[in-house]
DNA sequence: ACAAATGATACTAAAATAGTATCATTTAAT
DNA sequence: ATTAAATGATACTATTTTAGTATCATTTGT
């Protein structure tokens, strides 16, 4: 049970560095050097990126990519739908059938209300929010 | 990304079903019938239910499962224990490694936080919660 | 022309989830 | 005693999701 699935977490890793460089693009390889996440991989993520419309990319020598979004306008919901199938916590197991147990239904309620609080939670958390509580806490 | 396996589902829905037995034993063949769950599936189910003392079982003809524990004293979270492989929201990609970026060691708080709450309700709901609720929302 | 970059896409590997199969053991009823 | 009805134990298989690789095409600055 994993709110956050690996390729979530390196697209946040690499928005937040690319934030970070303010205006400026950077490459595949300052990132993979900056991070430490495997090449192709992170290829693939920043490319998502792209064509979601957070990254702009330029090809060719001197090229990267551009962080084109308000730090502040990325929430973490948004990177979580993009890289991670569903984002439902419960999905009842009796799909189209009607379901035989009411009891349980009670417990479909309960994961929901669950569910509806967790989302808001990370709507809140957004790019610029994790830079800058970063920078509070860690300054030295 | 999802709260609550299907195996933790089938163990809620068993015990919902035990429970309203009040005293008496059921067998695999009862709980499939008014379950619907695949047979040996929910057989393993019981019997890890069993081994973890939250059942106690018959063999021989005329056996089956009972419930040995008050519903009031099974909270989800101790299920989700029993079928899930962790309970953990996030995990740090960099196990024993130093986290190379500061920031998003904010995510982790940020995400572990989310966790604590969501735990502190799955704790609060119970067998006895969710047949009492079913009572009274759904009685005719 | 060439090297440095991304685009597109298909493929593989590992882990978690969901389930099956089978033989052993116990027990009640006859 | 025998048999049928039940669970115990355990090993196996299938599916889905997550994680990652590989490769060829295209663009662009020098």
């Amino acid at each position: 049970m994993k709110l956050i699935t690996r390729n979530t977490d390196y697209a946040i890793r690499a928005l937040c560095y690319l934030a970070k460089q303010e205006g400026k693009s950077a490459t595949v390889v300052d990132l993979v050097a900056e991070l430490g996440i495997p090449r192709p991989f992170l290829r693939k993520i920043l490319q998502m990126l792209s064509a979601e419309g957070i990254l702009r990319s330029f090809k060719g020598a001197g090229g990267g990519f551009l962080l084109c979004r308000r730090p502040a306008n990325i929430p973490l919901t948004e990177l979580i739908h993009i890289f991670q199938n569903t984002i439902h916590l419960n999905e009842c197991v009796f799909k189209k059938k009607i379901c035989p147990n009411r009891s349980t239904c009670v417990l479909k309620k309960e994961i929901d209300a669950i569910e509806t609080d967790v989302l808001n939670r990370l709507e809140r958390i957004t790019i610029a929010s994790l830079l800058k509580n970063g920078k509070k806490t860690f300054r030295r």
